[in-house]
DNA sequence: AATATAGGCAACCAAATGGTTGCATGTCAA
DNA sequence: TTGACATGCAACCATTTGGTTGCCTATATT
């Protein structure tokens, strides 16, 4: 889990995860296109998104093809964002009735 | 939207997050209780997550009351979650499709 | 007034991070 | 078989990060 979010913490990062959302299965090098940065820098966070399992690689001759696997972002929407959507309106409540005590 | 993800990379602010979860309105000191951390530590977790908007503080005579904002996990859930979600069963399939092709 | 308590500020430090360059390897095509 | 192309590996670098220590300030308490 950590892992995960450590690989979301990076604005390039979700950009690739969001590029292989918008065309599965692109190679290393499409992936680069257009993109301020080297190939090498790339690979880098391809490998910090495939070791958080948010990607994972299929070789295809000399070409490396990169595919998105939503399980992990699924899994942290359901593990951890919930959990907080539950107390929301409780925690919102309680902020508003405290930011009022002070006034008296 | 960056700032908030770079906030949740950390484990030890998230579990920041999950105590005040459990009990809204701690303070600094108490919030320090049982961790394996200076308060000076935490104090620049909680200001990392004060800065991305996760927690409000309220100064209550020489205490500084630290509350939940549960909006911005809520914003990455419905604004960054679900687009995955969306995606997931086609992506999930068109992977599978691609490892059975490679056998061939 | 004296002391304890809650928190703030700033300098410092080691390790992790995000990036680079240079070179090597594997595979396809002419 | 000889380029050309796709990727891999490794060393290096600057900056950020997560943490520390030491000291200072402000508010309670007695």
């Amino acid at each position: 889990m950590d892992e995960v979010f450590k690989a979301l913490a990076d604005a390039s990062r979700r950009s690739l995860l969001d590029r292989l959302h918008a065309k599965n299965g692109q190679t290393l090098n499409e992936l680069c296109d257009g993109l301020a940065m080297t190939r090498q820098a790339v690979t880098k966070h391809l490998g910090i998104l495939e070791a958080a399992n948010l990607v994972t690689t299929l070789r295809h001759g000399r070409e490396k093809l990169h595919y998105l696997n939503p399980v992990p972002i699924h899994q942290i929407g359901e593990r951890w964002i919930k959990k907080f959507e539950r107390g929301k309106l409780a925690a919102l409540s309680e902020l508003k009735r405290q930011l009022e005590k002070r006034d008296e």
